[in-house]
DNA sequence: CAATGTAATTTTGAATTCATAATTAAGTCA
DNA sequence: TGACTTAATTATGAATTCAAAATTACATTG
């Protein structure tokens, strides 16, 4: 009855667990907007569910940065600021150069045909200037690699990271020359990959994402000259 | 009545952030042991709170990497395998050689100061043997230079980390010749530090973390053929 | 007596309830 | 009117309750 595998499959994730992953979309889509409170009585409606659930997943997210909680006054959505880009891209930096490294001594010659693939992908959205479609396909190269290092341990940090700096990535268009800058690196990373170069790989991977950082900085430093400072 | 400052002192935080605290505590100082179920029900009796604020704690522990939830099956404490040293470490290591090298370009001369002080009274616990004092002094030391780093977001993730490597360290008696080698290491650590050489303390850091880890490595396999293999 | 099935008990996950703190609205008085 | 109180409302934190799942204890059968 081909049962063996399903088993793993039937067997989901608790409420909280799921509703830690909804509200993590929410947030890195933007639906809940940073800097306001989490409407927890609204969300709570909308999935259908308890009060307790929902608050052990705002525990949670706020251990992950992407909510904050203030005592007797409720959770609110982090934002995005300055001063967080410039802590979090050199952290995300190490490791993703740490990733780089690992990936070249483990990954297997199908795994980087996988990640060609996805370059080329990847590409082909550049050229018709498909930023969403350019946007997952570079995260899915992202985890290929971190998927290569073989270590569950650094995929996660990466990811709890990236996950904070994704909607300000997400929504900082990038620039034409930005764009192109990038697609030049990933050749890079592609190339060193391929030929499993582990310090060229690492480093070509830390200056991509300081190079990310001052994008995002510049970014977030425009913004604010330009919006209106309310809240 | 001299109300005004206690206020803040009394007003602690809230219950289930109070309770990650103390249970990380627990976990740490292996009161609650490896690969066992957590008591939930005895851990509220004991702390004199209810279901509600503890599974909350549990939530994010488990998202730290302390405990595992098993749906319907309660929180068990998680073992600090072979495996799992092999993979923290390394993480460790590229978070703490970033940390060296943000200190340096950071820290002031009276912090290097304050390490020196902390490293003298490390070099005396060392000679007369206090392993207990030793290791305290020795966190304290990686955590001037973090927070010399100024990058809480780094601060906070090599803290999480090294929380889990934490009970197999302290488990993990040093052997003497092993212990000799730690304590020239951290001479070293202390001379780049106070020459604010970046690199050089980066890649001491590094070399420290992975004598940690082999020691660590070395201890687990000793216990799995010395140990009966229960559990 | 081992193996399987069934009932009783305990534990878990989540909804509900309740006390308290914070916010908003209404009222008071200069 | 406008600042300051005080009352009403709402939201939060945590205890309690309740249904469902898992575990244990027990019984039955081969």
């Amino acid at each position: 009855m081909y049962m063996t595998e399903t088993k793993q499959i039937i067997a989901r994730k608790s409420l909280h667990h799921e509703l830690v992953d909804r509200l993590q979309t929410l947030i890195i889509n933007a639906e809940l907007e940073p800097g306001t409170k989490v409407p927890e009585k609204a969300l709570c409606d909308q999935f259908g569910v308890s009060r307790t659930p929902m608050r052990e997943a705002l525990k949670v997210l706020a251990s992950d940065g992407l909510v904050r909680l203030e005592p007797n006054r409720g959770a609110w959505v982090t934002q995005v600021t300055e001063d967080e880009v410039e802590e979090v891209f050199p952290v995300l930096g190490a490791l993703e150069a740490l990733s780089g490294e690992l990936a070249c001594k483990n990954i297997t010659d199908a795994e980087i045909d996988d990640v060609r693939a996805l370059h080329s992908k990847m590409l082909e959205s550049y050229e018709v200037r498909d930023l969403d479609a350019y946007f997952t396909i570079n995260q899915q190269i992202h985890r290929a690699i971190l998927h290569a290092a073989r270590n569950s341990t650094l995929s996660t940090s990466c990811q709890a990271l990236s996950m904070r700096m994704q909607r300000a990535r997400y929504l900082a268009n990038m620039t034409e020359g930005r764009w192109y800058d990038a697609v030049q690196e990933h050749e890079k990373i592609l190339e060193y990959l391929a030929a499993r170069d582990g310090p060229k790989l690492a480093s070509t991977l830390l200056h991509h994402m300081d190079a990310k950082r001052a994008s995002v900085v510049r970014w977030l430093q425009s913004r604010k000259t330009t919006d209106d400072p309310e809240q």
